[in-house]
RNA sequence: GCCCGGGUGGCGGAAUUGGUAGACGCAGCGGACUUAAAAUCCGCUGGCCGAAAGGCCGUGCCGGUUCGAGUCCGGCCCUGGGCACCA
């Protein structure tokens, strides 16, 4: 009698051999293929959630199948350890949050330990130890050095009552989340990199990135946003400088009837000085949070300033407003706006009474009315003086030359991509590395002095960064000129730790720079699997790091994920798992229940990776059953007695069936897994698989050798799945080299022949029989048999056939 | 508002390049085993008509292309992610 499947001791003996024989731990070996499978790393909060275990088990499943194609496979592990919940839990419980962090640390290790993950945690990255965040620090003075960061006023959103800054985040319907009170835009000096000056670079090498989701790909390019227009110059009444705008459209320029300034501009500004009107108003305009979701979803408002500009071809004046949808971080803050031709400049002018003028008319000559609607598609320039008649691009470039010949203007490509301000008003993040003197200015703290060293032992007060009351950390003199200077008490973006974390892992202890020669063995990651929600910002910013280190000297990849995975959300009852709405399922409590290849499982075999994953508690079940009768069936196939080796030449047809299935299976899994990433069907393949063995009422000792083949594949194949009732039932199976050392399965090709072949026949497409056909059959025979078929006849019979389609071992379509 | 996804039985999903819609699993129903229950095993399971053979309908909605559309094209509806300080 077989010993029944017990989770709980299959997997602490599983993880026991893994860790004795330290399999995941890998060095730099030049005779091996390596492939390196990264995951997003976590943030620390505490407890491992559903999302987490989706992840990891998905990359774990590639890491472990790449493995068994002998591949050297690197698989590490770390923590994305600054960041605001460290601060709140800290204000909340009187922690500094260093403690809370580092015990949360702790406890993720273990609960990812007990999910049998192939991690080598000798490479385990912690970002808020100096020894990692030193390195950022020293690239942002280099990047100082080159130009690449700079400091610049730019918006926050700024609680009046708690005089603190918020993040997006903190701020709900308009008001901060603690104090209630609205939130205020403000302008405050930050340091930004400059990504912009990668811009073409990032949009252009993702023509050649076939490993990335082109959904992802598209999404960068519209956020990089590159566009060709031309900047013009108005002059302004009583202003020496003329505005400058940037328009796409250089075309509709006759069709100018207004203006419109952000909120921000100067010379929204100066008009408000005279005017008591338009400073409410521009306060109005300051009284909401930063975010472009809410600007571009706001009432559109807006004031005449009383000024005008000059129509620079008609001469004209061009009344000038400031208005909310304006945005002074993109351009140049200012707009031309041409009522006839753009949806919000229509909707604007009939608001406020403001003229709309058609400049432009539909290629083919369709009558149009621009009162009744904006006509926003290219088209041929009319009312336009000498510009008449032209098309988008004779128009676009005659008004470009014209303005370039008086110097008012000139051809210019823009991007909607901004510089990333990486300044937080934070405690709980890396220090920039910047020391202000009155003499001296901005001074980079020099490399011998790195690095910066947060302070962990504070009290966080929830209003502002204790740095700034820390004298101790604020007083330091002048790097170059020796007097007294103050620190920078700003903290970097978190996004910085995590745009380079996937390099440092190849040398995760180097002390003497950023990168060692093990980088250029590892890198680039192969494989690089996280959610979806980090499409644009975090991929985006590593992108841009790489290439920054690249320049540095550091490595020669550019970019630094070869193939990307984004998978989708875990769900319960709808909705994305959460505290809140109370739906959370631990897996802690399901691990302990069932184990940890159950719960493995069943994320596998739940949803496609990219898809959201509906949690199910009878699902998980399912996967529980199905391990038990797994565990089972090669128990009762050990316990009849020794197999007889497998002699191909003396078997059955139904012998032959199960051998057939067996290999197409192994033609399918290693498919799913290897180019498809399609594990839910990989999953459902070998249950297949495994309910045929199961069928299968064989004691022959030519049957009990397929059915043993077929459950050494289904061993074999599972075991990046569910790695540890493998790891116990190819031992069962007899073998004595552990299931993580062992190769793919081979294909037997001759074990996949068929002597005929089943076709579907339709009429007109339709459904109407079924014909055996031998797999060497023409397509004239083919179709006779199908015509021959009873059910087929009666469709056939009184009309004339046109046409007979045959698909090669699919399907016979007649069409009569 | 803008950008990118998704919508298929009672449920999760499959259908890989335009070629058998519903693999695999869950739930349900029927049966076996059991004193009984649990567990396990076997069978059935999109809707409608039919005794059966078989037929008709069916992949969010409307229209189109094709011998053939879940898949391609145009227009809509619903829903998820992102929008630069959540990570």
């Amino acid at each position: 009698m077989s010993t029944p499947y017990k989770p709980e001791v299959v997997e602490a003996s599983a993880q026991r051999h893994w860790r004795e024989a330290r399999s995941f731990e890998v060095d730099e070996d030049p005779d091996k293929e390596k492939f390196y499978c990264l995951t997003m790393f976590p943030y620390p909060s505490g407890k491992l959630h559903m999302g987490h275990v989706r992840v990891y088990t998905i990359s774990d499943v590639i890491a472990r199948y790449q493995r068994m194609q002998g591949k050297h496979v690197l698989q590490p592990m770390g923590w994305d350890a600054f960041g605001m919940p460290a601060e709140n839990a800290a204000f909340k419980h009187g922690v500094p949050p260093a403690r809370w962090t580092y015990a949360n640390i702790g406890e993720m290790r273990a609960q990812l330990d007990r999910l049998g993950y192939a991690y080598d945690w000798s490479r385990e990255i912690t970002t808020c130890r100096p020894d990692y965040y030193r390195w950022e620090q020293w690239l942002f003075t280099r990047m100082f050095d080159k130009g690449l960061v700079y400091r610049k006023n730019s918006i926050v959103n700024w609680d009046p009552v708690d005089q603190t800054v918020l993040a997006n985040e903190q701020v709900i319907d308009g008001r901060g989340w603690r104090s209630g009170a609205p939130v205020e835009r403000r302008e405050i000096p930050q340091w930004f990199m400059r990504i912009t000056a990668y811009a073409d670079e990032l949009l252009e090498e993702l023509d050649r990135m076939p490993g990335w989701p082109d959904s992802v790909k598209t999404m960068q390019r519209n956020w990089i946003g590159r566009s060709e227009g031309v900047e013009l110059s108005f002059d302004v009444e009583g202003e020496d400088q003329p505005l400058t705008v940037y328009t796409t459209r250089p075309d509709t320029l006759m069709g100018v009837t207004f203006m419109a300034v952000a909120a921000e501009h100067p010379l929204a500004a100066r008009a408000a000085k005279d005017d008591p009107g338009i400073a409410a108003f521009i306060d109005e305009c300051l009284q909401t949070d930063a975010s472009e979701a809410t600007l571009e979803t706001m009432e559109k408002k807006g004031m005449p300033l009383g000024i005008s500009a000059v129509h620079p071809l008609s001469g004209e004046d061009v009344p000038l407003w400031v208005a909310n949808f304006v945005l002074m971080s993109y351009g140049t803050g200012a707009v031309m706006a041409v009522p006839g031709h753009d949806e919000r400049d229509w909707e604007f002018a009939k608001k406020h009474g403001l003229p709309i003028k058609q400049v432009i008319a539909p290629a083919g000559g369709a009558e149009i009315d621009i009162q009744e609607q904006a006509f926003v598609d290219r088209g041929v320039l009319v009312n336009s003086g000498e510009y008449d008649g032209l098309d988008f691009d004779a128009a676009f470039d005659a008004i470009a030359e014209r303005f370039e010949e008086t110097g008012r203007g000139r051809r210019a490509v823009n991007y909607r991509l901004r510089d990333w301000g990486v300044s937080r008003q934070r405690y709980w993040g890396a220090p920039i590395p910047i020391i202000y003197c009155d003499d001296c200015g901005a001074v980079p703290v020099p490399e011998e002095d790195l690095p910066v060293v947060l302070p962990e032992d504070v009290d966080v007060t929830g209003a502002g960064s204790p740095l700034r009351d820390m004298p101790e950390f604020v007083d330091v003199a002048c790097p170059t000129c020796g007097e007294d200077a103050r620190r920078e008490t700003d903290t970097f973006d978190t996004f910085v730790e995590s745009s380079w974390y996937f390099a440092r892992y190849a040398c995760p202890d180097a002390d003497t720079a950023m990168l060692d020669e093990r980088a250029a063995y590892w890198t680039p990651v192969d494989q690089y699997t996280g959610g979806i929600e980090h499409a644009i910002l975090h991929l985006l910013y590593s992108r841009f790091f790489q290439r920054v280190m690249r320049d540095e000297g550091l490595t020669e990849v550019s970019e630094p994920f070869a193939r990307l995975l984004t998978q989708g959300m875990v769900l319960k009852d709808g909705a994305k798992m959460s505290k809140n709405k109370g739906n959370v399922v631990d897996p802690q409590e399901l691990i302990g229940k069932y184990g940890a290849d159950t719960v493995r499982l069943f994320m596998m075999f739940a949803a496609p990776p990219e898809q959201s994953l509906e949690w199910s508690d009878e699902g998980v079940q399912g996967s529980y059953r199905f391990l038990k009768r797994f565990w089972n069936a090669v128990a009762d196939h050990m316990a009849a007695g020794p197999v007889a080796a497998l002699d191909v030449a003396a078997l059955n047809d139904e012998q032959k069936a199960l051998r057939r299935k067996t290999h197409r299976t192994i033609r399918k899994i290693d498919d799913d897994l290897g180019r498809r990433s399609s594990f839910n069907t990989a999953v459902a393949a070998a249950m297949e698989l495994l309910n045929a063995v199961n069928r299968m009422q064989d004691d022959s000792d030519a049957g009990r050798a397929v059915v043993h083949e077929a459950l050494e594949a289904v061993v074999l194949m599972l075991s990046p799945m569910t790695p540890h009732i493998c790891h116990a039932l190819w031992l069962e199976l007899g073998h004595s080299t552990p299931v993580i050392d062992r190769r793919w399965p081979e294909i037997d090709a001759s074990a996949l022949e068929l002597d005929t072949v089943e076709l579907v026949v339709q009429v007109n497409g339709k459904l109407r029989g079924r014909v055996q056909v031998p797999a060497c059959a023409d397509e004239d025979a083919i179709g006779q048999l199908a015509a021959a078929d009873e059910n087929v006849r009666r469709f056939v019979e009184g009309n004339e056939i046109r046409k007979v389609i045959v698909v090669p071992g699919r399907l016979v379509n007649i069409v009569v």
